[in-house]
DNA sequence: TTGTATGCGTTATCAT
DNA sequence: ATGATAACGCATACAA
């Protein structure tokens, strides 16, 4: 494996030229970098990435810490990011599904001297310290934090205010017997939509403590399983709001099998908006989320945070959740769903393309 | 930012023996290293990455490069794949999105130096000059490779095979007229599966050409489009194998638009088998592939390569595609489909757990 | 325009 | 058991 002694050896020229022509550094002699890199290339000769993060304390490398990630809303998250850095010619360093704060911590660790920045999603209590250790040394851009840390960016989506416009949707159709599947215990989106579906129930003079509140994990499963439990429910509510679309799938599954009508005998509202909310049967009413925005977002705060350096305040950025209606609660606004959207051709909105 | 010569100096000792005390390496004295283990907690202190990488020559970290990622498809491979390396205490620089052999060009060489390994997804011609390159330095394993590399080890989906057995159960259902929704063009896994159909026309005794094609891309709009197009055919199809499961989602709502029942009126096949397949109105007959445990093959084969060193022989490994009946095909075996499966109180099998 | 020399933070070799 | 010191591959201040 060549190294730039081999080059400059065979070139005639120092490590310093070899060095400048691959950093169009000050002006070279034009006929010097040619010959240079004309070796270069035959040697296969490229830059050694950690000697350069060695010297120029540099890695042009971005770190993401992400919980488990499943379904289509992370790998949007992470194609937004990697998008993003890329466009900044940053690269991406993983590391996700850490079940406790020591995990964390040793992810934290491993990435120490290989990133210039750190995007972390919904980080916990037990994350914290890891936050406050790696925050010293570098940038840190936080997703959805529970918990605001001073000195860190973050990026947010109003799940609360999104969360309780849907169940205002509910409430203003009439419901006012609405069930919650809510998202695995723990999660900060999960929660921050339980208080808004609690809210809009207070608000609307219901009783947030006499609603059914079905506990859930963010998956077809859970919302299956929901079902069955709300069709057996009496009084049986006539709306339910699931905390995120993959469980409003398997809510639509278990009502079909059960044979009721949605939205005639059950309303369903989901959070979210994956791609396949408009082509569900029916197509699905939805709190519209842009994740790959979301990424692109935590990319642009961390550019700005590097370039800031230690004198830069904390942006706190909220990206907007909103209702977008389609069949599964019969609108008031009787939209026609997917068939209006998808019928110009284009199919509905292409999201996160920017 | 401490580094261990500050370690050294406070604790008292040689920085030797702090690089020992942090690599577990030849006994040292127990109390010089609870000495040494309480300064660097005190200054914070913790190895320098690429420092260590450019002295070891070796980064614990494997480089993963995908296409564009869409769907939930491309997210289980991801999580596969870090789920296995940090089983291996091994890190992810990832890299997706490439549109071009240069664009990727250009990723190879910023992770040379920064990686041990490359996992390398669906490599096309232009990215063989790529491949070649970093081969010389490092073990590289392919994912779905139109093409093998001499010297790569690679893992791939039985996508031929899988697809002609979801047109042979069509066939033997006893449909002679079949559309195909195929997969974006260059895509490896769409040309196998599309290979795969025609194959299974073949063998019936229909003919090939005479089939209707109709060109995708992988997303639910996709497969609307094409329902639409398939519902303006004379004589209309009796059954549509769509590449994805994500366009037989848009092929099933472009059938429920027109007032098409499923399978009664025309059969639907998928492939890929997501999560979401089961919960579909009907539950989806599909393929089913196991993405997540690609993932974890790769890095497990990677291992391998890496332990072997040059010496090591270049395995190939074959993944299973096996076709999954449930209802939108109505299936001779009239199985009930998710009510079967989510009975269980677990709902479908939850895959990619090991 | 080009070359020399130093340092980046480690690990590892060889003494002691 | 511990210390001194030479790499590792590169960027850069300074000298020429």
């Amino acid at each position: 494996m060549a190294t730039i002694r081999d080059v400059a050896r065979v070139a005639g020229v120092s490590i310093a030229t070899v060095s400048r022509v691959f950093n169009n550094h000050t002006l070279v002699n034009p006929e010097t970098a040619s010959r240079v890199l004309e070796v270069a290339s035959q040697l296969e000769y490229w830059p050694n990435g950690a000697a350069q993060s060695l010297t120029t304390r540099r890695t042009h490398t971005l770190g993401v810490m992400l919980p488990e990630l499943f379904g289509e809303f992370y790998s949007e998250v992470i194609r937004g990011i990697d998008r993003e850095s890329r466009a900044h010619d940053y690269q991406i360093l993983l590391s996700s599904s850490h079940s406790n704060g020591e995990e964390v911590l040793i992810a934290g660790r491993a990435m120490l001297g290989r990133i210039d920045g750190l995007i972390m999603m919904a980080p916990d209590e037990a994350s914290i310290e890891t936050v406050e250790r790696v925050r010293r040394r570098v940038p840190v851009v936080l997703l959805n934090p529970r918990i605001e840390v001073e000195g860190c960016c973050s990026v947010a989506f109003e799940n609360f205010s999104g969360a309780r416009a849907a169940v205002e949707h509910l409430v203003g159709l009439g419901h006012n017997d609405i069930a919650l599947i809510t998202g695995p215990q723990g999660n900060v989106d999960a929660e921050e939509r339980a208080r808004g579906f609690r809210r809009a129930l207070a608000d609307a003079g219901l009783d947030p403590d006499a609603a059914l509140v079905i506990p859930g994990d963010f998956r077809e499963s859970a919302g299956y399983e929901a079902g069955v439990a709300i069709l057996a429910r009496r009084p049986r509510p006539t709306a339910v709001f699931a905390a995120n679309d993959c469980m409003a799938v398997g809510l639509l599954a278990a009502l079909r099998a059960a044979g009721r009508r949605v939205p005639r005998d059950i309303a369903v509202v989901g959070f979210d908006d994956i791609a396949m909310a408009a082509y569900l049967n029916p197509p699905l009413t939805t709190v519209r989320v842009d994740a790959c925005g979301l990424g692109q977002q935590a990319v642009e705060l961390m550019m700005g945070a590097m370039e800031a350096g230690a004198t830069g305040g904390s942006v706190r950025q909220l990206l907007p959740a909103v209702l977008t209606v389609r069949q599964s609660c019969g609108a008031a606004s009787a939209g026609t769903g997917y068939l209006e959207e998808a019928a110009g051709g284009a199919g509905p909105v292409r999201r996160g393309r920017k």
